[in-house]
DNA sequence: CTTGGGTCCTGTGCGC
DNA sequence: TGCGCACAGGACCCAA
């Protein structure tokens, strides 16, 4: 569901309640998400001051004084709930009662130093956690084969150009491999396609050199928006406290199947087709 | 190796 | 109001 800049603006909300404090108690309500959680995991998480809190693609990733990291994905559905009792209402040594109680689907609990409740809710339970030694966290499964971060150095059109040679498979499978750039979702490869003016459809290794430096920019632009944005917000995206300032990022293509295409000059009509089984928008006028 | 399809899970919205 | 179906922001795993 989030992609990378929904896991950012989470991350950047999380920091302060996170970061330098200690988790005074977990909770984990079932011994799975995706895959199972890792063993003892409440137990490893309690009592360990949180000394970072940092952002790889899509995943959030809490550095721990112990010198283990918690890694954190949110797959489709899941959110970062973040509830901070009023201070007048909290009374010392009692703040647990503070919190709302559990509902469905609030599947993992921390209480953090500061009184902040941080509640892991994922109703399709795609999410995961698994913790790794911070040391080794790169090397660790889900994230060894990750490509570059679209919004780092490394990523650009001589990048794409030699990754893409030869490819066959459409560009919108191509980005959405995040073993070519991590942190793209269905969302931003259909923003960013429509931006660079290229076609869903059009095979991976038929884009030309300069094609591939307008996506690169198209890829980067889309995502600092959004960020700066505060993340888009849809359905299942939402803080429960609506105190992070989430806007409801209006997109160019996506969800907006029969609508006039916003391109200057275009008029073309936003359609919408099946890729693998994932919706994509584009303009079939602009977009080629 | 590359590419495409199925699958995990729950909720929501729509047409009938 | 109920029912069935399509669809939802991810990504692993396997088969061809």
């Amino acid at each position: 569901m989030p992609e990378l800049p929904e896991v950012e603006t989470v991350r950047r909300g999380l920091a302060p309640v996170m970061e330098g404090r200690r988790i005074l108690a977990a909770e984990a309500r079932r011994p799975d998400l995706r895959w199972p959680l890792p063993p003892r995991m409440a137990e490893r998480l309690t009592g360990q001051v949180v000394t970072a809190l940092r952002r790889r693609s899509k995943y959030i990733l809490a550095d721990l004084s112990g010198g283990e990291t918690l890694i954190i994905h949110l797959g489709m559905s899941g959110r970062m709930l973040i509830s901070a009792p009023k201070a007048e209402r909290a009374a010392p040594g009692a703040f647990h009662h503070e919190h709302p109680a559990p509902e469905k689907h609030d599947h993992v609990v921390l209480d953090m130093e500061g009184g902040a409740r941080i509640t892991f809710n994922d109703a399709r339970r795609f999410g995961a956690m698994d913790l790794a030694p911070t040391a080794e966290v790169e090397a660790h499964k889900l994230l060894a084969g990750l490509g570059p971060e679209p919004l780092g150095n490394t990523f650009d059109a001589p990048y794409l150009a030699a990754r893409l040679a030869g490819r066959r498979m459409p560009m919108k499978a191509a980005l959405l491999d995040q073993r070519l750039v991590s942190g793209l979702g269905n969302i931003y490869v259909c923003e960013s396609l429509w931006r660079a003016g290229i076609g869903p459809e059009r095979l991976a290794g038929s884009v030309a050199p300069d094609r591939l430096e307008r996506l690169v920019a198209a890829i980067r632009a889309v995502l600092l928006e959004a960020i700066d944005a505060g993340g888009s917000s849809l359905r299942d995206y939402r803080q429960a406290d609506g105190d992070l300032g989430y806007f409801q990022h209006s997109f160019a293509v996506y969800g907006r199947e029969g609508q006039p295409c916003r391109t200057a000059g275009c008029n073309g009509t936003v359609s919408r087709i099946v890729q693998s089984g994932r919706s994509s928008f584009f303009c079939p006028a602009c977009q080629v």
